[in-house]
DNA sequence: CCGAATCCCCTCTGATACTG
DNA sequence: CAGTATCAGAGGGGATTCGG
């Protein structure tokens, strides 16, 4: 199966507003999460912490809506809801965890490069 | 070397700023344009289709910045700004390219998922 | 328990125009 | 050529409230 009709560089290209969506804040953290197999609505949003209920909901139904989470309602009270990573949906795990094991490894060289540039910039007088 | 310490999940770890740094929409495009070598400001420009020259001045910055790329200006006129990936930047390449190749390889059936989706909510009516 | 809906701030972004 | 400055609009995202 060939992709090279497709370029990314390209404007107009799907594959931006894909991107657009992989790369966004929690949907890397959601994903992640899900990683460790199907979860709750509540399990989710103590995992990922920092993320508003609102926000949950979004990120979850964007990625519902393209095809790499199922969302399972079970008709009981209280209600509970199960989300889990649709075939699709894992193989996403791969560049995933690529990025999370990256940002691991360098974030310290990364917060020390902050660091070092913010000073020098300090240093600069407007003239 | 070790990095167990640090959870992504948790809202205070330093990572959560790399990620959101790392995973917005111009980053992963200019990096992987780098990755062909070092580049001129206007190349990039080019390169990177739809950018507009003051997102493209500010995502150079923020790479730059985390020490992920060097700049390198040359005093003559017209002046010529070269860009070229640091070491730290050139490992960040594996993991922005898994994640292109896989939005490559997703991109059609993601597109597919959306238009199945947005055709079911439609037949939804309001209460 | 799992959301939808609303209000509202404020950041991010893109156009446009101006310098060295 | 390679930026900086400025402004206005769109939308991301939090807090809160209400419904099934």
């Amino acid at each position: 199966m060939t992709v090279l009709e497709w370029d990314p560089y390209d404007r107009n290209c799907p594959s931006r507003q894909v991107l657009d969506r992989v790369g966004d804040r929690w949907t890397v953290l959601v994903v992640g999460a899900l990683a460790a197999g199907p979860m709750r609505f509540s399990e989710l949003a103590e995992r990922v912490d920092g993320v508003s209920q609102k926000m949950l909901t979004q990120t979850l139904r964007n990625l519902e809506r393209d095809g790499l989470v199922t969302r399972t309602m079970y008709a009981q009270i209280p209600p509970r809801v199960e989300y889990e990573l649709t075939d699709s949906g894992t193989t996403l795990q791969l560049p995933m965890k690529a990025l999370e094991d990256w940002t691991k490894e360098h974030m310290r060289g990364i917060m020390a490069a902050r660091y070092e540039y913010d000073l020098h910039k300090a240093e600069l007088p407007k003239p």
